[in-house]
DNA sequence: TCTTCTTATGGTAAGCTTACCACATGGGCA
DNA sequence: TGCCCATGTGGTAAGCTTACCATAAGAAGA
């Protein structure tokens, strides 16, 4: 017998009755409503939601699907998220995928039988994953731009991002400046590069950046920072196109005992969070993670609600470039 | 008409006979099962989990509360949670208490509601949530003490980290140390001033560390040390209860231009990842944060699968200490 | 007085899948 | 030949809640 059904039983009512007076709605009398409400505080009744998603179909979930949590960009997104699902009265389920598009996948399936009403998703390819394309669950696209896609999305302005940054290494005078970024089918890697070849082409520069492609880790940073310091001339500025990179970095230079900012300038794509910081230290461009997962989790909101598609969203957020002590003039030679 | 009817009526058969094919038990000829996997193929079918969640009382999602995911040691759990529950075929909903008792229990009321098959929480009391203590849902109390109750929990071993941290400073010769933990009523916080208590007693000293009780976040660390910074005498070195307090520490010295460890010694629990890094620098307790999370996960679906419960478990993880540059022999003064 | 509305309560079925039982066929074996 | 078993397929109901419709009494209005 359903819970519902003995909580009516002991407060002598139909289950309906029982359900009127925990939703609060249609008609019941106080002394009715007092009874049910003594059994259900007997019997410690938590309503199953189980049923009335089956009905509705809504289960109030979403589904953030992102590389990895670790990264405290991620994190930060994904408080964000929390915070917006929360305040609408959703929870979120959280997957890693470490950039694997069969983790995703895996993901989206085994997610899609629990019914969750959206997914907010980090592609691990510049494509819509298959499961979400087939199919008509809404979702929004974070942090990287989709090829060939009319989709919502939400992500940082890498280029802009990376034109100023790239500026700022400029007008000190930089003129051989490394990029280390992530793979090319990322559209953040490749908005990131592109945002600093602009910089030069503004600039009427005939130089370009130096360009290393890679992963969005540490080991990236260090291993093509080595690579940097054997070229000829060396490079006296490097681009780390995200946070992981620019340590892994910093590592490969404090290893060389090169000195940061005299001897090269770094300067980095994603800040870390204040709170975890013991010196903030890199000239970085911020972007306004956690700003970031509420605006994608409320446009996803926005779209479960009144699912007429009337076009589509592609929110783009300002990164703001702090400059801190990672970057100076280039030594003379 | 339900979808796995309609995969069926495509197909020519019975509901059944398509749930035999998806979930490949019971007898299906070859011939049918091609039709039927044609069907679904055409139809994109993917089966809804909630009719089986319904019956089976099972929904294959664990709901891991905590206090705040941005805390890299949390973030480091979470995805330990994350990885052990994945690989036994569950997802997980986070959900952040801010260390608030009144939205902790919202948390568990809702993720009653949704049916998840039990509960990692860091209680944000010292008490079972009532939620948990009054229904028969399995659940793992992480990180904290549960007082007057039996309870399966999995921690990192505060006590023994605390006694060898402030060992490794009464070794180097300090003897006035403050200590800067959280709140009173938080067993972790308790713990650790008691380890630390512990060394002063095993070292046969007559002093005993000077204990500030706040919160184990960055303000709280700031806030204290500029009053430790005012005491007479000086204390030589400050044990900081966890990161964030570390860092509020760090940045209250920075601000003073009190130099570590040269004017102060500074030691810590709680890692930041290696990752987010730039240069490893704090004396500090580690404890296996991803470890924690794994293992009670494995504990909690142990519990959830054999739901025999022959008495509790409470698992103690070691720390490992981590000596680093923040501290070194008191200034002579 | 009759109709209509408000208040109060309950029965039925739907939503999706699968456990359980039932049925049917054909082959193997005694 | 008769029985049993393996194979193959389907019907029914359960699991929990609530939308929808139905019922009923009393009050208000015509």
């Amino acid at each position: 017998m359903s819970a519902i059904h003995e909580v009516a039983k002991r407060a002598g009512v139909a289950p309906i009755t029982v359900s009127r007076v925990v939703n609060n709605n249609g008609y019941v009398s106080k002394e009715t409503r007092r009874r049910v409400e003594a059994a259900i505080e007997e019997m410690n009744y938590i309503p199953n939601a189980l049923g009335p998603s089956l009905r509705s179909k809504r289960t109030q979930t979403l589904a953030l699907v992102l590389s990895d949590i670790t990264n405290p960009f991620w994190t930060t997104v994904a408080r964000g998220v929390e915070d917006a699902a929360n305040l609408r009265g959703h929870h979120i389920i959280i997957g890693n995928t470490d950039e694997s598009i069969e983790k995703q996948d895996d993901y989206l399936v085994f997610l899609s039988k629990k019914q969750v009403d959206g997914f907010l998703v980090v592609p691990a390819s510049s494509y819509v994953p298959k499961t979400l394309a087939k199919r008509r669950v809404p979702f929004v696209i974070l942090d990287r731009k989709i090829r060939d896609a009319q989709v919502d999305s939400v992500r940082g302005d890498s280029i802009s991002g990376a034109y100023r940054l790239t500026k700022h290494l400029l007008d000190l005078g930089h003129r051989h400046i490394s990029i280390i970024t992530g793979r090319q089918d990322h559209s953040t890697a490749y908005d990131r590069v592109q945002g600093a070849v602009q910089a030069f082409e503004q600039a009427g520069l005939h130089e370009r950046p130096q360009v290393n492609w890679g992963e969005y880790d540490q080991e990236t940073g260090y291993r093509f920072t080595k690579q940097v310091l054997e070229l000829t001339p060396r490079p006296t500025a490097i681009f780390a196109a995200n946070n992981f990179i620019g340590i892994g970095v910093m590592h490969a230079l404090r290893e060389s005992k090169i000195l940061v900012p005299q001897a090269m300038s770094v300067v980095a794509f994603d800040d870390l969070p204040a709170p975890i910081m013991v010196d903030p230290f890199f000239t970085v461009a911020v972007q306004p993670a956690y700003e970031m997962g509420k605006q994608a989790t409320n446009l996803l909101l926005d779209r479960i609600n009144d699912n007429g598609s009337e076009g589509y969203q592609e929110i783009v957020l300002p990164v703001e470039i702090i400059v801190r002590n990672s970057t100076a003039v280039p030594a003379k030679p």
